[in-house]
DNA sequence: TCATTAAATTGTT
DNA sequence: AACAATTTAATGA
């Protein structure tokens, strides 16, 4: 079994049928990113379907003025780019290692082959991109709710959602300033929003991150005000 | 192992 | 955006 420890903390990799399997782990590296490095540069193509092993990267642009905004983080356990794959685009958005981070990585190649041969593949492509999907949806909605507190819950909640990033566990080291950016809203907001959470028991602050105590609470903090 | 310094992060204004 | 306080990391004695 060459391959059977390089491929075990790829979480989908039950849901493939015995051939798919082989010919994934036969396509599969992986690439490790010390923190603050880029993945990949908007604009610049990465041939592979790319998912975080350890560690945590986002999904980030900067405007024109050099603004910066995040549009997603994603840790352990989460696949992302499959966008740029099915395209074959350059990609859209710079992606970077927000700590040290192992990225798992499928060849442009075997990709293709997965979504031409294998059903479970491309349910696990649906599955993914329909939580994605309902993650930007709720994003907009969230702007609009205007309660910064609420804001950072939610987007908190994104980071544990067991399809996005079902390996992140409970804690997340991810500090305060790129928590701003994914929530949009400026760090001393952040600073107390999370001061707030800690308060109500939802999470437990410390240095460069935090624990998460109630996901499913944070998922539905707007509800309850 | 300890002390010093630099860098990162936090809390506040 | 700026500031002070705190923690961590790195360095070298």
């Amino acid at each position: 079994m060459p391959h059977a420890d390089d491929a075990h903390d790829v979480p989908w990799i039950a849901q493939l049928e015995d051939a798919a399997r082989e010919r994934m782990r036969a396509g599969l590296t992986r690439k490790a990113y010390a923190a603050g490095s880029f993945v990949c540069h908007k604009g610049d193509r990465l041939p592979y379907w790319t998912g975080v092993e350890s560690g945590l990267i986002k999904l980030a642009a900067s405007a024109a003025d050099g603004r910066a905004l995040s549009f997603a983080g994603v840790g352990a356990g989460g696949w992302f780019g499959e966008g740029s794959m099915l395209k074959d685009e350059p990609r859209k958005y710079d992606i970077v290692a927000l700590r040290d981070t192992t990225i798992g990585r499928i060849d442009l190649a075997t990709f293709r082959w997965l979504t031409e041969h294998s059903l479970g593949f491309n349910r696990v492509l649906v599955r993914l991109m329909n939580e994605r999907m309902a993650q930007f949806i709720a994003t907009i909605e969230l702007d609009r709710i205007f309660d910064p507190t609420a804001r950072v819950a939610r987007h908190i909640a994104w980071l544990c959602n067991p399809v996005l990033n079902p390996r992140i566990g409970t804690v997340i080291d991810l500090s305060q300033e790129e928590l701003a950016l994914l929530a949009g809203v400026s760090r001393a907001t952040a600073n107390k929003a999370l001061q707030a959470l800690d308060a109500e028991g939802l999470i437990r602050l410390s240095r460069a991150g935090f624990s998460v105590l109630a996901a499913k609470k944070l998922a539905t903090y707007a509800d309850r005000n």
